[in-house]
DNA sequence: TACGATACGGACCGACGGTCCGCTTCATCG
DNA sequence: CGATGAAGCGGACCGTCGGTCCGTATCGTA
């Protein structure tokens, strides 16, 4: 009935995998130029490996991607305040899409890839629904809060991959304005009162 | 010097395809079940002329979504107001975004197509400069305004395409029930004075 | 050590975007 | 109106990529 724990040169190869395939797509513009085949190479395994291990591309890259996120989903789940449980929700929504916006900054490469694979929507995704509802949620405790669903939907598309890399890249904006500007956003739609 | 009138063969074959292809991407759930082989085949054309005509995938994509977009465009540069030129800054934005959440909505097989395809990011198209220039301009006359150029990218953000579609498809909610809560939305980062 | 289960890896496949080139159609000019 | 060259046509063809398959190698166990 439990699923066997895998073998272990599979998780050794599982590992490689994904501490080759993170700077490939760092290092490479667009994430497209990044092909599986690459991948395999670069960590030394056969693509039937790989795809044994991750299904296909998308899972390849959303395993990378939720790689990543962990640290963040632990800080925001059970670390300390203002991100952690605990604090006022007005506040924790500011820390939050703060939150976010870095790990988007931080990760481009890998958000992009994931936000453009083709396969589903965005929005349909395990890490996305999370936010959203805590999000939402907070939202919810604010005082004199217009609709929370929708708002957190609006917030967190200012903080979409793509928005975040042209910004940065593009159009050169630096990491502490960008988050100065998302916070002033952020915090003119929960109300001016300070 | 001046390029030359195309041929009226090419013309028509143009006119074709662009027919013969937006029912295409209307009819499909993903924008990649559309294959240029299909679009040639529904327009009763060669791949050769398609590609001829338009460049390649991207372009054609681009063409079918403009060709939908410029009466909107016009009604917002010369129409009359709300939309158009005349009317109080803070009025128009809430116009303005009204339109493309509508434009959205009823183009999501487009532009969802155009916003992921892989080639450029989105933020780098014609029509999305001059829709962020124009509220950004329009943002700056909004007294107490914050950062208009960042405002603007954020307030745009929440009409992305997949986010409408999502909306719209997946968590059902009704087209005017999606108009007022980005009304509402918006107008609350413009300041809470009615 | 022997043996079944698991995983490996790269040859292989189908599909797709895009190109190429021999043939057709248009428009111009005598 | 017929000739002629340019412009356009179309579909066979190509390279690449994601994904599969299966003979072989490795692991874990008794």
């Amino acid at each position: 009935m439990a699923d066997r724990r895998p073998r272990k040169d599979a998780a050794r190869n599982r590992a490689a995998v994904l501490a080759a395939a993170d700077p490939l797509f760092a290092r490479c513009a667009h994430p497209d130029d990044v092909t599986m085949a690459d991948i395999a190479a670069a960590a030394g395994v056969g693509k039937g490996t790989l795809f044994r291990a991750f299904g296909d591309r998308t899972g390849l890259i959303r395993a990378l991607y939720e790689a990543r996120l962990e640290p963040v989903r632990a800080r925001v789940e059970e670390g300390p305040p203002p991100l952690g449980p605990g604090s006022p929700p007005r506040r924790r929504v500011l820390a939050l899409l703060d939150a976010v916006l870095c790990f988007k900054l931080d990760n481009r490469h890998l958000a992009v890839a994931l936000e453009q694979t083709g396969d589903a929507s965005p929005y349909r995704t395990d890490h996305y629904e999370r936010w959203h509802a805590l999000l939402k949620e907070l939202l919810e405790q604010v005082p004199g809060g217009a609709d929370a669903d929708f708002t957190a939907h609006a917030l967190l598309a200012a903080t979409r991959a793509d928005l975040v890399a042209h910004l940065a890249d593009g159009a050169g904006l630096s990491r502490e304005d960008m988050r100065s500007r998302l916070a002033e956003f952020a915090a003119r739609t929960l109300g001016t009162e300070d």
